[in-house]
DNA sequence: TCCTTTTAGATAGCATGCTATATATACTTG
DNA sequence: CAAGTATATATAGCATGCTATCTAAAAGGA
């Protein structure tokens, strides 16, 4: 007997994951946003002006992966860098008028896509999933750690 | 109060599914293999000398995806694409030896990253997190039919 | 002060996955 | 059989994410 993809966590995460890539996409690319912004984007709605270094502390991304997807979002118009005051290898990343007014529409998009994900989901179980989540998440990082 | 990153199951999912990848990258990456890889070699191991139409039948991944990812897995010396006996058009996949004999460390290692995963899990709780998400897999395949 | 080390960010290069499109062969129909 | 359609694969081009490496500025120590 062979080792069977539905039964393999890794294969059924990864592929939910997609999944939830393509529902999101379809409801944000009509806002001229991709999925890697939005962390990005969730982040400085709610606190502008941090740093490249602070955002990639608070989302579990690569310097490199945050560097690169800032790139993008500079020549779409979403943010702009500013020289950091006092540390000169700094720069201060800050939305523009165009990125906060997708606030908004962006997040309720991303709302409607787990509101649909969940919808068979009974209270308890979603509770439940999100729990379980969290415990495969802590267990994936400790055993990164080693 | 604004959007919470870790109330949505987007992100959590997502996050899952890279701390997945990394495991398993580790695990695989000493045997030459990428993550990528490892549902067409599954699939190949159980079935060969399948047409790449029928890897993309059998694996949720675009033709584009799986064409790709066939490129690199030739140029690597993993298969090698015979013509088809009737169809001018398609061409049958087949193992390497080299590609044979990395079955069993390979699949050994994808079972010990979903072990280490889920090691926190009772086996109810186990099964309920599968079921789970089929559920949301399904609800998100249905809202992508639309 | 000068030198070393650390830190912030940029960049190169790659894999995975996608959409859109091109090409070549097969099929179908008049 | 010719003409048009359908199918199998290939390719172009992009976003997301990674590791590894480079550069420039800051911090610390002799």
């Amino acid at each position: 007997m062979s080792f069977d993809r539905n039964s393999s966590a890794g294969y059924v995460v990864n592929h939910m994951a997609r999944l939830f890539a393509e529902a999101l996409t379809r409801r944000i690319q009509p806002l001229g946003l991709g999925t890697g912004q939005f962390p990005i984007l969730l982040q400085l709605w709610s606190e502008e002006g941090l740093t490249q270094k602070q955002l990639v502390e608070r989302l579990d991304l690569e310097q490199a992966t945050v560097a690169n997807t800032l790139n993008r979002m500079e020549r779409d118009g979403l943010i702009v860098r500013k020289p950091h005051p006092v540390d000169g290898r700094s720069q201060c990343i800050h939305l523009t008028r165009k990125a906060r007014a997708l606030e908004k529409p962006a997040t309720e998009a991303a709302m409607a896509v787990n509101r649909i994900a969940l919808k068979t989901l009974s209270a308890s179980d979603e509770k439940r999933f999100f729990e379980t989540m969290a415990q495969v998440i802590g267990a994936l990082q400790s055993d990164l750690k080693t």
